[in-house]
DNA sequence: CTGAAGTGTCATTCT
DNA sequence: CAAGAATGACACTTC
């Protein structure tokens, strides 16, 4: 039996039903989906109506070539979308029955609304319709759909405009495209992201942001095709940057965001408009614009709507279908290595391909990351995870089946993927780069969290590392784990130690340097002390030779000899004895003169 | 594209 | 002896 047939057969064992590589059966579901698209077409040609409407409300600024608003400019609400979420969008369907995939929406959108212009697609900003839904929607993803500046809140600014409420089948196409994952991945990363600055608010990440607006790109406004809602190309979003603080005048801006905690969907737009543009929160708090006061608002109202942690998140029940748990879910798939693709890879019905698929189900670390960097295809990956494999009947008998050696047994494969899939997304540079260095530790603690939420351990990750030795294995002991669990637990809780270990390290290997720094530099100081004092020291010397060389020389010109003549400085010299006498000892006689004894006379 | 910096992880040793 | 700390080495990501 050759490894392809081992590993085949191991996913079988492993809880992989036969559909996952069946390619019919996806044919079918493809079909189905199809469908569904049909249907979200009509409503989003609905849409796109709307917005027409709304566009004849805008104002063409004959500087920028923006339209604007033409009354005082409501807070918009901005589309955005990363690229890179866009080309993670891969098989979620599982996921989501009854809507389209996230890929698959934005297709339609770009279909729905073409791109006249590739790279300098107009932006048109609904400026109307999101503000004017009731609190009582789903406001967030809408209002990161809906194409306008995204701001915190989705709270309506004071309107010029008459107010637009939605259709109903505009309401329902958003409501749909809101229950995506990815969506909820997108805010619930973000989520954590705002949870982790408020948690540790860096003093200058206020001031240190570039309030300068223009910053970003305006290129797509000056283009005057506002008429068309592009909601899905990059260049879309990156347009829309710039488009958020011609819109967005300061104090809607503070409006919007004094209101946004109201809602947890409110929150979580501010959230999302973090994650897709870094600087746009903080720009929007500078001082600049007079909105200090309301980052602090905004912090402060964070705690308020009771922030969820990646633990708290993960400490739902896995059983647990709310929305929130599939957001910390999709959440946790990591951005740039998660291995999840746009493409659909030709092999996705290849056992070989699902078989990474469904060995990353283990608990192994190694597979866990590998699945992480495979770059399989939609139907692999996590969507397969957790939408195929990851059901609460198999999750026993893979994790029993499947003991350490079965894990090993996959836990080497190649991560050659990674930058394949870098280079697959093709989309995920420029605008949205910022943002990842900081979630990398996201990723981290999302991939522990990820596995352990596949193994279904019922501790959090942070439990799992903080707790003190005791209470670990009480809490240990209080649940039956299986084999794979608690190596899973005791791997986590060694990565966290030892995180925080390598971190204490490389701090005390910073301190190190800085205090040698520091001790070199006093050193130096002190050679350069000495070297002064030492040049002083022969200068002093020098002098006080010179002034004993003349005091010789004045007490020897003194000396007289019993003629009166006096003695020459080549031919005598003054020596001093033990007892303090004084002797004129001649030079060249000196062994004589020593030999004789004390016939010279006394000075 | 390349190199530096930061970070996570593993292996190993020490406490 | 187990758990954790410490640390070198490596891989990866980001800039």
């Amino acid at each position: 039996m050759n490894l392809i047939d081992i590993l085949w057969k191991q996913d079988i064992d492993l809880g992989a039903r036969r559909e996952v590589f069946d390619y019919n059966h996806r044919q079918k579901e493809h079909e189905l989906q199809r469908q569904l698209e049909l249907e979200e077409e009509k409503r989003l040609h609905l849409l796109r109506e709307q917005e027409k409407a709304l566009l004849a409300q805008l104002q063409l600024d004959e500087e920028t070539g923006e339209y604007i608003p033409c009354p005082p400019p409501s807070a918009p609400l901005q589309s955005a979308i990363t690229p890179l979420e866009v080309t993670q969008n891969v098989g979620f369907t599982e996921d989501n029955r009854d809507a389209m995939s996230f890929d698959e929406c934005l297709q339609l959108l770009a279909e729905t609304f073409p791109v006249e212009e590739t790279e300098n697609t107009s932006v048109c900003l609904d400026t109307t319709s999101v503000p004017m839904m009731s609190p009582e929607q789903p406001a967030l993803p809408l209002a990161t759909l809906s194409p306008g500046p995204l701001l915190p809140s989705p709270s309506p600014p004071p309107q010029p405009q008459p107010p637009q409420r939605m259709s109903p089948d505009l309401e329902q196409a958003w409501m749909e495209l809101l229950s995506l994952p990815e969506l909820q991945q997108c805010l619930n990363m973000q989520l954590e992201d705002t949870l982790e600055t408020t948690t540790y608010p860096l003093p200058t990440s206020s001031e240190s942001q570039n309030p300068d607006y223009t910053f970003y790109p305006m290129t797509g406004l000056t283009e005057g095709e506002t008429n068309n809602v592009n909601v899905c190309s990059a260049e879309f979003m990156n347009t829309f940057d710039g488009s958020v603080p011609s819109l967005a005048p300061p104090d809607n801006l503070s409006q919007m965001k004094t209101k946004a905690p109201q809602l947890h969907t409110n929150y979580a737009a501010e959230s999302f408009c973090d994650i897709f543009y870094p600087n746009a929160i903080p720009e929007q708090s500078s001082g600049q614009h007079g909105l200090e006061g309301n980052e602090s608002d905004t912090m402060s109202d964070i705690p308020n709507k009771p922030p969820f942690t990646a633990a708290d998140l993960y400490s739902l029940s896995p059983g647990d279908v709310s929305d929130i748990g599939k957001q910390s879910r999709m959440a946790e798939l990591p951005d740039s290595d998660s291995g999840i693709s746009s493409n659909t890879s030709p092999n996705a019905s290849s056992p070989g391909k699902s078989v990474y698929g469904d060995g990353s189900f283990f608990y192994s670390d190694s597979d866990m990351d590998e699945m992480d960097h495979n770059p399989g295809s939609a139907e692999s990956d996590y969507s397969e995870m957790f939408s195929i494999n990851f059901q609460p009947d198999d999750y026993h008998l893979t994790a029993s089946v499947s003991g350490p050696a079965g894990q090993k047994q996959q836990e080497k494969k190649p991560k050659q993927h990674k930058s394949d899939l870098m280079e697959d997304s093709g989309h995920n540079d420029a605008p949205f780069t910022k943002d990842k260095r900081k979630k990398r530790s996201d990723v981290r603690l999302s991939r522990d969290e990820q596995r352990a939420k596949a193994l279904k351990i019922p501790f959090t990750v942070a439990m799992i590392i903080n707790l003190p030795v005791d209470d670990f294995n009480e809490m240990m002991s209080k649940h039956q784990l299986n084999e794979a669990q608690l190596a899973l637990v005791r791997d986590i809780r060694r990565r966290g130690k030892n995180k925080v270990a390598a971190q204490n390290c490389r701090k005390r290997k910073m301190e190190n340097i800085v205090g040698l720094e520091g001790e070199l530099d006093s050193l130096k100081e002190e050679k350069e002390r000495l070297l002064s004092e030492k040049s002083q020291n022969t200068t002093n010397l020098k002098e006080m030779k010179q002034q004993l060389n003349s005091l010789y020389l004045e007490v020897f010109s003194m000396l007289r000899d019993e003629k009166g003549n006096s003695y020459s400085p080549s031919d005598y010299s003054l020596q001093q004895s033990t007892n303090g006498s004084i002797f004129l000892v001649p030079r060249v006689k000196k062994t004589f003169v020593k030999s004789t004894g004390n016939h010279l006379p006394p000075v």
